[in-house]
DNA sequence: TCTGGGGTCCTAGGACCC
DNA sequence: TCTGGGGTCCTAGGACCC
């Protein structure tokens, strides 16, 4: 649960980078100004989509989640680059250490926006003189262009820096929110989609204004919880802190690909998933953490999309447990038709040293039931070393997905162990 | 010629327990 | 006889965002 302020009078920040991917090409080869610039993925599939755009694209109608022959179709002269991620993620980085130099309270939403909290950074300036520092620096040292909202919460921060683009700086008091805000159409509103904004309009709904006098118990009963949520927002009202540690709190890791042609071969598919397992386990394992849960998804070439998910006995990183166990479910999710996207995600990440813990507590405590399976990781332990546990715990998953009780360990899995030496004791 | 890939959060139903 | 009410966990799917 995120805190709530102690009182009111905060200044946000809410930075956020024009056409960012765009930008940055830009940034890298000058070549590329003024000339309408898109980046799209599977550039050569023909499956591709716009991702970002400039704005001399945008002239042209160019829009973000374009399918790419469309683009073309409106601007044949379109420059189109695949994502380069390393140069993104490196001007991301410089990009957010120049926030930090106004302020710790700097959160990292995206790779290309980010909240500051700079109520106790006044001896730097006003609001507006920080704005107008950060925005000149971010131009300067990296050549790259951004839009700030200046406001009293998030929400009201987030929706300045849309109003001005490029190189805008906004402000939004509360008093502004009546002329500012309630004239925009709901789907405007950060939180509220296509859905959303359709099941409102049933209702009478139009504009934020509306909203913002709509009734709750109309609201609550259309939407849920998020129905007072945005009511809340529509009335300038948001209490969500900036949290400088959200953006290390990673709560899923996947890696997901839509096919070159729908595939309706068993053996090709679960290359591909062998493929996504080593994404997955290599971004787990830099990140070092492990998955409790993994889940797969299958898109079918009508777009119908199904998961299906397990919980698992223990944490798993490693490819071949990965893949394993993303292959069951696939068995399990898959009804033969063709298939146009697999993906594989891993859920309830724990930290690896954390996951060792509860191995370890798994390991030596009570539960009577387990008691054949402990007795065997220990002694595994113990001859095998520390190491063995998470790869063992991972083989007792597929053991007991089997057989249901897990206590063997096959010769050919522990032959891939050498024994310790002595001297490690 | 239809529509990527990375995520987060919420809901609802069933299983299970007390 | 024919059935309460609360809580948690798991799973599937949907909505939304960049």
């Amino acid at each position: 649960m995120k805190e709530m302020y102690p009182k009111n009078g905060r200044v946000i920040l809410h930075v956020d980078m024009n056409s960012f991917y765009a930008s940055v090409e830009m940034a890298y080869d000058p070549e590329l100004k003024g000339k309408p610039l898109a980046i799209a993925g599977n550039v050569e599939e023909r499956r591709g989509i716009i991702v970002t755009c400039s704005y001399e694209a945008r002239k042209f109608g160019v829009k973000t989640t374009m399918p790419l022959w469309e683009a073309k179709k409106l601007c044949p002269q379109l420059v189109v680059m695949k994502p380069n991620f390393e140069r993104y993620r490196a001007a991301s980085t410089a990009m957010f250490e120049i926030l930090r130099q106004y302020t710790e309270l700097v959160e990292p939403v995206s790779i290309d926006e980010g909240y500051m909290d700079i109520t106790e950074s006044f001896s730097l300036g006003s609001p507006i003189e920080i704005a107008e520092s950060i925005q000149n620096r971010i131009l300067k040292q990296l050549d790259l262009p951004c839009s700030i909202g200046i406001a009293p919460n998030k929400f009201l921060a987030k929706t300045a820096s849309d109003m001005k683009k490029p190189l805008g700086i906004t402000i939004m008091r509360k008093r502004d929110i009546p002329t500012v805000l309630w004239p925009l159409n709901t789907n405007e509103m950060h939180g509220v989609g296509k859905k959303t904004a359709e099941k409102l309009q049933t209702i009478g709904i139009h504009t934020i204004g509306d909203l913002a006098k709509g009734n709750e118990i109309q609201l609550k009963s259309l939407l849920g919880i998020n129905g007072l949520r945005i009511k809340e927002r529509a009335n300038g009202i948001d209490f969500r802190l900036v949290d400088p540690e959200s953006v290390s709190e990673f709560k899923s890791i996947g890696n997901s690909t839509t096919l070159p042609r729908d595939i309706s071969n068993q053996q090709e598919l679960f290359q591909v998933l062998e493929g996504l397992a080593e994404t997955v386990s290599t971004r787990l394992r830099r990140k070092t953490v492990m998955a409790s849960a993994l889940a797969i998804t299958i898109r079918y070439k009508d777009r119908k999309t199904i998961s299906k998910s397990m919980k698992l006995l223990n944490p798993i990183n490693h490819q071949n447990d990965i893949s394993t166990f993303a292959k069951q479910l696939f068995l399990k999710a898959w009804n033969g038709d063709p298939v146009r996207l697999l993906g594989i995600t891993g859920n309830d990440l724990l930290e690896q040293d954390h996951a060792y813990k509860q191995l370890d507590l798994f390991s030596f405590e009570k539960d009577a039931k387990k008691e054949p399976l402990l007795k065997t990781l220990s002694s595994l332990r113990e001859k095998y070393g520390k190491n063995i546990i998470d790869s063992a715990g991972s083989h007792y998953n597929e053991q007991a997905e089997n057989v249901g009780t897990g206590t063997s360990f096959n010769k050919d899995f522990l032959r891939s162990f050498p024994e310790k030496k002595k001297d490690e004791h």
